[in-house]
RNA sequence: GGGGCUGUAGCUCAGUUGGCAGAGCGGUACGUUCGCAAUGUACAGGCCAGGGGUUCAAUUCCCCUCAGCUCCA
């Protein structure tokens, strides 16, 4: 019997413990971020080993124990709406599971789940009841004769609920759950069989027995060495343990249901679902701590991908604080609670606690900027429905345009609705979000293609095994065809056994170079992987090559060399960045070619210039000290002990491929420099945002570095001989031209002005009757008003219109007339402004107008002095 | 990946059948009354995101690019 456990470090200590007693290996938990991309999230604690189950990789050890952290949140199941109105629901949990990987089976793994429930959880074994699949009678058959639990209280299930497959085919079997009974006061007797939802047989242990494999024809073959998978949720046995009703009440939710009830100062009543600010409460609670889980293992707030997901998640939130009446920030205080609860868990968060606070307290401003606008045009909407006939409901496309395009959620619209008496059309809103879903599914669509050529691939892979690469130690190596395809006239698909070339990956771009025989030639444009493994050479064919001759493979040195540096730089950058913005920088993507390098990476804000040069800065040191560039091969573990970051989304099996380029040691199967001063310069040559807290840089290294150098260089020395000055004193020199500029142009506009007003008084003394009508050339469309302003300023005038050719050849009328005229000024001049080839008006006092035939300008201005005549 | 919205003074934003740009706050200067705050007057501050097109004329209409916001996948 182990020491009694009260706390979720403690249980989480104690299961551990118990399978390493038993030959199991303790893993960490993995990332949420899966290196899975059909999961958005970690979902469960089989994850991280699915590649062992389905065979994809060898697992380095045959038995594990773990405590996963999972997400559970959008994607298929979107149960997100419910979390907080249920006991049991959480965004984010741990999950305990002991995992065999065709060592152990059933007789071994039913006994130790009942012991560890019994004995080191504590349980009452005259309450557990065992559910199992109704074809498994070997499970059945253990969990009597070798445990001894009561035939009475083993009960059978159907492939609903006692049935585990991972997909469509894959390893598949059935399952056994064990389920504490709660007791009369949760309902009636009769097991789980007779409890579909529950409530009184409350299921905390799920076995899994992988023992088949699913074809795709619908049968099942037995798997040669069966495994077992098995979780439980933490969170449910700390309930148990800790004698509370629901997940909330435990130590690893509780705190943060007290803080967000200080922080909203808002009573929370325990075990009332009903009590819509409680339900509000645990909305805090549990999303500021799934939240800062996410954050911490590097997911940001974004419009997409799993980025969107935490947002959502976030937002839900802060939506709920916002209900609960709070105007002030919440999340902070709640995150830090967040940090210290799972901070001896999980270490990270404690590195990471200011700049998880950074993103989300941030996030949370933002969020409520969003609000405040919304609710801005939410009262707009208001005042336009009491003018309309509808006085009591609100539009269901209105309520929409505020969710889907200004971020105002539905829930909130209808609160305040509802305040006013008013409606929200509920059904048009739906119809509106169904049309946006059908939208982006049917774009989705179009992407997915050719499944065909893929089973081509996997055949060729089965036949002949993975692709040869001998790219690392030279650049050219004769080798066999396996297979060519035709794709149209002129390009094919090559495989070869062996290949000198790099398939795209990493970032870095396929190799391109020349596959020849005797009888022909195939210039490769690229080379990608087909398949993990299996590398695919594209390229145009001249003469002929079949499959099964001998070739000479031999990559574009020039090409192949600059790359090289180019990804070298990368890792130096990559290091660089970290080293200047701080650890959360991770990379999100890059590409590197022979030309150039771009580099993504998770930052919050713009970098500043000082920034990018510390940046600069510290890549080139590491240039300057020439220090070899090691790219070896070792083990996994080795790796992360030199302190190895991996690149996001690569995956790795158990030996790895590691780079160390100056003081930067990463993961990665990429080709490189030498030496580090290879590459010569590295040159950051742009940087911008792709995305929230998404920023790109890009750079350019060796001889295109020193290309870019020259010709920037060249810029300033014309720059200087312009201004006749010296690149020291070239920003002065040339702000002060600016500034001089602009005075300049201040100057002039003055002195048009007072010229135009000298003149005024001129043409003011010909007025006939309060009339000025008059041609003056050589003015521009501006001055020409600005004249007639002028003119009209003398309180006899009643009307002026003025037309000239302006000093681009065109003609410019403009007519003002005065006060107390209530003809419009535009009047005075349609007609004049037909007569000269143009068009023109305007509104009330002023007006101008334009043309291109300068011919008829007299014409035009005897009929608008008619036009004008009859005003006055 | 697919939609929607926005980009105007340092900030928050107005600006309709296209006619050379405004408000509030903030800033500066000079006053007034006084409680390190209020208030009056004046002034400065804009390639109306960038580029093309239509037009006599584009902040306004059309196309493209960039940036930000937002929803869906």
């Amino acid at each position: 019997m182990a020491a009694e456990i009260r706390t979720a470090n403690e249980l989480r200590k104690a299961f551990t413990g118990f399978f390493e007693q038993r030959g199991h290996t303790k893993v960490e938990s993995a990332s949420l971020i899966p290196h899975d991309p059909t999961i958005l999230f970690t979902v469960a604690g089989m994850v991280p080993f699915k590649p062992y189950f389905v065979g994809d990789e060898v697992a380095p050890y045959k038995r594990a124990v773990s405590v996963q952290k999972c997400a559970r949140a959008g994607g298929k199941h979107n149960d997100l709406d419910d979390v907080g109105r249920t006991k049991r629901h959480c965004v984010f949990f741990e999950m305990l599971g002991n995992f065999s990987f065709g060592d152990y089976f059933k007789t071994d793994a039913i006994p130790w789940s009942w012991e560890l429930v019994t004995e080191v959880f504590g349980f009452d074994g005259d309450q557990l009841w065992i559910t199992v699949h109704e074809s498994d009678d070997e499970a059945e058959q253990i969990w009597h004769d070798q445990v001894g639990v009561p035939m009475n209280r083993i009960q059978r299930l159907g492939d609903a609920d006692n049935f585990w497959q991972m997909g469509e085919t894959g390893p598949c079997g059935p399952c056994s759950e064990i389920h504490i009974d709660r007791g009369p006061s949760f309902g009636p007797d009769g097991g789980p069989l007779n409890d579909p939802k529950g409530d009184r047989f409350l299921e905390f242990w799920n076995l899994v027995f992988m023992q088949f494999n699913q074809d795709k024809d619908g049968s099942r073959t037995a798997l040669p060495k069966p495994s077992i998978d098995t979780g439980a949720g933490l969170e449910r046995i700390l309930a148990l343990k800790q004698g509370k009703d629901s997940i909330w009440e435990t130590d690893v939710l509780f705190p943060l249901i007290e803080q967000a009830q200080s922080a909203t100062s808002t009573k929370y009543l325990i075990g009332d679902y009903e009590d819509k600010s409680s339900f509000s409460l645990r909305v805090l609670a549990e999303h500021a701590r799934s939240a800062t889980m996410l954050v911490n293992d590097g997911v940001f707030p974004s419009n997409e991908g799993r980025g969107y997901v935490l947002r959502r998640i976030f937002r839900r939130a802060v939506r709920h604080a916002y209900l609960l009446g709070t105007d002030k920030l919440v999340m902070p205080k709640l995150v830090e609670t967040a940090v210290e609860i799972m901070q001896e868990a999980h270490p990270t968060l404690k590195t990471n606690k200011d700049f998880i606070l950074g993103v989300l307290t941030k996030e949370e401003e933002s969020f409520r900027q969003t609000l405040k606008n919304g609710l801005n045009l939410l009262e707009n909407e208001f005042s336009a429905i009491k003018t309309s006939k509808k006085k009591s409901t609100l539009s269901g496309k209105s309520a929409f345009v505020l969710h889907d395009t200004y971020g105002f959620p539905l829930e909130l619209t209808q609160e305040i609705a509802g305040e006013r008496n008013i409606n929200v059309d509920i059904t048009e809103f739906e119809t509106e979000m169904h049309a946006q879903r059908t939208r982006a599914k049917a774009a989705r669509k179009g992407a997915a293609s050719a499944d065909e050529t893929l089973a081509q691939y996997r055949q060729l892979l089965d036949t002949h095994g993975q692709t040869k690469f001998v790219g690392y130690e030279s650049d050219s190596c004769t080798a066999k065809v396996l297979s060519l395809v035709a794709l149209d006239d002129s390009s094919v698909e090559v495989f070869l056994d062996v290949t000198p070339f790099y398939a795209e990956s990493g970032g870095q771009v396929g190799d391109r170079g020349t596959i020849r025989c005797p009888s022909g030639e195939i210039k490769v444009t690229d080379t990608v992987f087909a398949l993990p493994g299996l590398r695919k050479h594209i390229g145009v064919l001249s003469g002929e090559i079949v499959a099964g001759v001998e070739v000479t493979a031999t990559i574009d040195v020039n090409l192949r060399n600059s790359t090289r540096k180019n990804h070298t730089a990368t890792h130096i950058l990559h290091y660089a960045l970290r080293k200047v913005l701080g650890d959360h920088v991770k990379q999100a993507g890059s590409l590197v070619s022979a030309e150039r390098l771009r580099f993504d990476f998770s930052h919050y804000a713009p970098l500043s210039n000082v920034e990018i040069e510390q940046i600069e800065r510290i890549a080139n040191a590491q240039v300057l000290t020439n220090s070899d560039v090691k790219n070896y091969e070792t083990s996994k573990e080795k790796a992360t002990q030199a302190g190895a970051i991996a690149f996001f989304g690569d995956k790795y099996g158990d030996m790895v491929r590691v780079l160390e380029a100056g003081d930067s040691i990463e993961l990665c199967g990429g080709t490189h420099a030498a030496a580090t001063g290879d590459i010569g310069l590295i040159k950051i040559v742009e940087e911008g945002s792709i995305g929230s807290n998404l920023r790109r840089i890009e750079a350019v290294t060796g001889q295109n570095a020193v290309d870019y150098v020259i010709s920037t260089a060249r810029t300033i020395q014309k720059l200087n001989e312009l201004l006749d000055t010296n690149s020291a004193a070239l920003v002065e020199s040339m702000s002060r031209k600016i500034a001089e500029v602009k005075e300049l142009n201040d100057e002039l506009k003055s002195l048009r002005s007072a010229a135009a007003r000298g003149r005024a008084a001129e043409f003011v003394s010909k007025n006939k009757g309060g009339v000025v009508v008059q041609r003056v050339d050589g003015l521009s469309p501006s001055d020409l008003r600005e004249l007639a302003l002028a003119i009209r300023a003398s309180k006899e005038i009643k009307a002026v219109v003025l037309g000239g050719v302006t000093s681009t050849g065109g003609v410019a009328l403009v007519a003002a007339t005065g006060a107390g005229v209530s003809t419009p000024a535009g009047d005075l001049i349609s007609q004049a402004a037909k007569m000269v080839g143009g068009g023109g008006g305007g509104k009330g006092d002023i007006a101008t107008a334009g043309g291109k035939n300068a011919a008829a300008l007299d014409e035009a201005l005897l009929a608008a002095a008619q036009a004008s005549s009859k005003i006055v």
